[in-house]
DNA sequence: CGGAGATAGTTCGGTAACATACTGTTATTG
DNA sequence: CAATAACAGTATGTTACCGAACTATCTCCG
């Protein structure tokens, strides 16, 4: 019953499998008011320092639509895990700062996505994963060549 | 400026090369009025003959909930790509059918789609794609162990 | 310096995915 | 055979992602 043709096959399965992922992984985390978008971005934040990041720097280390950001920054803060704080220099920029809480609840998150990541690697060898690591960087590269960065995130060139 | 602590590298670069490769897919296939979800599911309709699948079935087939499938089969009908015809065996069943105009536009899509693939898997070799396969398929076995699959889809044992 | 264009963020509308809860229908079993 | 469980599909609400259009700034060049 396997596929004749799987000229696909690849793309598919990491689709599933990102999909499958997020699935478990947001039902591991449910319970601590958190998903895996929102705790990647708490995690990204974790490396700003006191001046955290406005939101596009954020978006753009996320290789996500402002928008999609805007978004995530709106439901960490009314949880209070982050703060949105207005730029100094810059009066149309807000920055992203990290509440104590925010602190509190990625440090408990740490240990508990330790776990989590063991049960998907199961069975995958530091050798495999490494593989792994390396052919997605290469389509990730390829991705982003493709135009694949999303609209309004990385500056528009051409008129 | 490489990640210290990598734990988490390989399920990130998953979610983001899946995240971007749907991004350009959808990009590439808007102009023909389909997205890359809608057009998985031609694609495994295409394999279901004359009487086509069930919603379940389909739903199963794909890995997805029962609710998402049908959002997808919604917006493939009103493009009137499928038909929803009752079961003559089973009044709660409805079964999914391609249309004439449906048939059509999965046979154009796959010229595109080879292309596509291959500038995504530029530079990653027969043999590495293999090995992405391989270790994505124990992912995807680890994940569903863990209960991944989307809720009302697979049978609920315990009560 | 002043207007044109770039940029930061929001608003709006759409797809895709999830869970939970509900309506019928079928199957089981006591 | 009737009550109950299992199942197919829909409804509802949430998160996450996208693009396009808009507002308020900022920057830079003529």
């Amino acid at each position: 019953m396997a596929n004749k043709k799987a000229p696909f096959r690849a793309g598919f399965l990491i689709h599933d499998a990102s999909r499958l992922r997020r699935t478990v992984v947001d039902q591991r985390l449910r319970s601590h008011g958190i998903t895996r978008s929102q705790w990647w971005v708490l995690t990204n934040l974790s490396r700003g320092g006191q001046e955290g990041f406005s939101q596009i720097e954020l978006a753009r280390l996320l290789d996500v639509g402002k928008v999609t950001l805007g978004g995530l920054v709106d439901r960490l803060e009314e949880n209070e895990l982050v703060e949105r704080v207005p730029d100094a220099q810059d009066r149309r920029a807000k920055r992203v700062l990290m509440s104590r809480k925010g602190k509190a609840l990625l440090a408990k998150l740490e240990v508990i996505a330790v776990g989590i990541n063991q049960e998907i690697m199961k069975d995958i060898s530091a050798e495999e994963e490494a593989q792994l690591i390396s052919i997605l960087s290469k389509m990730k590269h390829n991705l982003k060549e493709m135009d694949a960065v999303p609209s309004s995130n990385s500056p528009r060139i051409k008129r």
